[in-house]
DNA sequence: CTGAAAGCGCTAACAG
DNA sequence: CTGTTAGCGCTTTCAG
């Protein structure tokens, strides 16, 4: 029963055809006479046949598989956006029968190219290198959640400045004024931007940002309870706090119910992701949703496009959506 | 710059060597004289060269590529179960240079066995064909969280049925008669492990399972929520609920809350996995911990030496850990 | 529409 | 220790 052997060439030889024949009734049966075909299929059929994908390859076909590259970079890879960004890409790979060949970059360059017909890089966060390498293969690439404009590349981002913006301008038409904004670490692209979007609405309502406001967590929860407890140490504690994650978000909750801070009356929160995983209790999250799902399947179809013909660079930047609940309330 | 085409012969030719012997370079290094290494490391270099795995392959080398199998069925992909598995494993493989081929098994066995050097099943959930068929191919192969006594095959699993009944002693041994269980689909063979865990423990403490007790939820929070309610309706409801996940029992938590049931004061309740993703407020729920990471470790350990010598199916169970928290009082 | 034949890039005997 | 050579399984001209 170890069909593990079985080539081409024995199919031929049950089929009474050639080798090109067989070949031909995978890549192209509509040039297969009616016969012939039935013939092939019959044999593949008995010898339980499937053609090697490296030998196909080795020959000028493609692995139909994918990469995708996770940057290790501070535990990425254990979050809850790692998470949908490989659940995403592989539902969307699956309709076409394409595999995830999946990768973290942890500080070596060792991704083998030869494995994949195509790459989709999860951010870029230190691996800016292997970015080049790989493009300079020539290896078919799109980024997902960051914009590329300095580089010919594809990508498919999400407009953080624009979500970050929209979510403090509706905690400043609550009538916030010392709104406070839990950070991610700035050499996150994102978190940068997020960043902006924040002090460009503060800026654009003629509040000034203070320093002591602006705190940096790394996205990280337990970062982001010592910051709280400076921010609420502050002789002005903020009367709302502009989360750069859900999970960070989350941890205010938490922090605030510790404190017996009530939500939204004593504090407004607002948090980004829309992430299930953050439940707190009966209070809903007040959030800006990233459309991750949509983010991938594009970064999927995009790279398949990319693969097909030689197209020019795609760009694709897509909005977020401010999704209100129970964390924000007039002041 | 575009590399993609540096092959072994040019890396020959530059370094004024054979291909034989660049060959060697990457397989066996030792055995070239100094000054051939040097002058082929040289070339390597400055070509940027990188051995084809396919070609490496075709020729009988290996991919360094594991694949991994995870059932689509009941939505166990989008589950912190199936997460757990994937960062685990990757982790694992991440020391050895191996990469991941992940591979989602929705209802048809698309899989191609060529893209790897074995294969790691998580779970065997309505791909028994498939397990047979790349069995059958001669690929190597370890199942997790599965016992697979039945066939030739190594596996690691868990003792869900000890964890079960240890859970269920526990809280026997807090004076709860009145217990039910929340279980999970018995298609699923850990849901049935913790079913019989559960029924043994009464059992042994002549404490008779009533029917009305035991409620099949499919691991959906949605479902156990109506099964809750039919717990709750009885006219003995009762004092303890263990649950076959934690994502159910985080809902029976809030099921309680909004009835305003105490807990533990009223209900205790036990999960099962120790998921961090299901907190609930300040209770911190008493769960059965499974050990996933090192199940994943293990496995992926398993996969590399039997590929390495053949060897007679391994077979692991690990213990489970009950880890007392909040949510078990005394009745 | 079909078969013969030339590789794809690499490994592994086999000679030297 | 190193080079030569015969494939690995498949695709793809090129004739027929």
């Amino acid at each position: 029963m170890d069909s593990s052997k079985v080539t081409i060439k024995e199919v031929a030889k049950k089929a009474g055809v050639s080798i090109a024949t067989v070949s031909r009734y995978f890549s192209n049966p509509a040039s297969l006479r009616e016969k012939n075909l039935k013939k092939v299929e019959k044999a593949v059929k008995e010898l339980n046949f499937q053609p090697s994908a490296y030998a196909r390859r080795l020959a000028g076909g493609k692995l139909n598989s994918f990469g995708l590259i996770i940057p290790g970079y501070e535990n990425i890879f254990y979050s809850y956006y790692a998470l949908e960004i490989i659940r995403g890409i592989a539902t969307a790979l699956e309709k076409e029968e394409i595999d995830l060949h999946l990768h973290v970059f942890w500080n070596k360059d060792t991704f083998k190219t030869s494995l994949i017909d195509g790459i989709i890089f999860a951010d870029i966060i230190g691996n800016k290198d292997q970015l080049k390498r790989i493009k300079d293969e020539g290896v078919p690439i799109v980024v997902i959640n960051r914009r590329m404009d300095e580089e010919e590349l594809s990508y498919v981002a999400i407009d953080n400045f624009k979500g970050s913006f929209e979510a403090t301008e509706f905690l400043i038409n609550h009538g916030h004024k010392r709104i406070a904004h839990l950070a991610g670490n700035l050499e996150v692209q994102c978190a940068l931007e997020r960043l902006d979007g924040y002090k460009r609405a503060l800026a654009k309502n003629g509040i000034s940002a203070k320093p002591e406001y602006i705190k940096i967590t790394n996205f990280s929860p337990r970062e982001a309870r010592e910051r709280l407890e400076n921010l609420f140490s502050l002789s002005e504690p903020p009367t709302a706090i502009f989360c750069c994650s859900d999970e960070v978000a989350n941890e205010a909750l938490i922090v605030c119910d510790e404190k017996q801070i009530k939500i939204p009356d004593k504090v407004s929160i607002i948090g980004f992701d829309d992430n299930p995983y953050c439940p707190h209790g009966n209070l809903m999250l007040t959030t800006v949703r990233q459309p991750l799902e949509k983010m991938t399947s594009k970064g999927a179809e995009i790279l398949q496009m990319i693969i097909e013909k030689e197209l020019p660079p795609q760009r694709v930047v897509l909005d977020t959506e401010l999704v209100i609940r129970d964390t924000v309330g007039f002041v």
